[in-house]
DNA sequence: TATTAATAGTTGTATATACAAATGTTGCGT
DNA sequence: ACGCAACATTTGTATATACAACTATTAATA
């Protein structure tokens, strides 16, 4: 299905503006099927990535700030996500003791769980999309992309 | 900036991922870019959507039912939506007399007048990205991004 | 022509997001 | 050591979104 067949339109676009809309309307594809798959667990997409950074620290805690500057959404409001994260037991929150401004997070061994359960249907959701396309034009689209966002003032 | 980058990855990422992630975030900047734009012009993204699809009905009244279909976020309430523009006297809307269940949407002067002056404005932000790639790489982005949604079940 | 189902839109409510202001802590310059 | 800027996080508040329940109208059918 092309944009314009999504989108219903009759006029004629250039492709400057279809590759925005390709790029919007696929990411909100990506993020409904996604939803779907974390439903069951109570997670919203943000507190998932969350979790998965914290995992990705290995043990060692992350301050709010190194949690923010990892997500995809720089405006998010961390302070709440943990907190919901917190209520769920998939996180512990303290005081750094060594500089008392910032706090540290750690993922709990209920967190870790909830992710390894994920994992393979986070796996299968990734290669879902994936399959479409071959391997050379996978990495192609992630070329493109990159290149199309930088910005070369 | 490679995705990689972007969210400060330690460990190696497959392209099915990076793809996945490289959509999320290129329509992040996209979005962030252009909330920018409209930011002085008091309207939301999905505002300014409904607006465009309006000007596309070409005079011709739109029902609430088939703005929710034009739209890439299909979940918006579009009821709501429209509540806001009304308020700016962007639009109007009136029960259909032919079936008393269904509303018509109309965009007024003054909301032709805002996405007329806002036309250059969006056109430059299509431009701005679209200048990072050749006219050939952005065709085949599209084609990659339709591709790459299109579940082949 | 009642009854029921389907359609179109609205409203309620809980949660999420955006953004600015506030709080507490540390580091720096004098 | 004092005052002030910078930093890290939290809180307040307004708006947006998600999703189910509800209302009103029309279509279907027995």
């Amino acid at each position: 299905m092309t944009i314009e067949e999504v989108i219903k339109s009759t006029v004629k676009m250039d492709n400057a503006k279809k590759v925005i809309l390709n790029i919007m309307y696929t990411q909100n594809v990506i993020q409904d099927h996604f939803n779907e798959l974390i439903k069951p667990y109570d997670l919203s997409g943000e507190q998932y990535n969350v979790l998965r950074i914290l995992r990705g620290q290995k043990g060692n805690p992350a301050n709010m700030c190194v949690i923010q500057e990892r997500m995809l959404a720089k405006t998010s409001n961390t302070t709440r996500l943990v907190d919901k994260l917190l209520l769920k037991e998939f996180v512990t929150r303290n005081v750094c003791p060594g500089n008392r401004r910032k706090i540290e997070v750690l993922i709990t061994q209920k967190g870790l769980e909830v992710l390894k359960e994920l994992d393979p249907k986070v796996d299968e959701h990734e290669r879902l999309f994936a399959q479409n396309i071959s391997p050379e034009e996978l990495e192609l689209l992630n070329t493109l992309l990159e290149k199309y966002r930088t910005q070369q003032n």
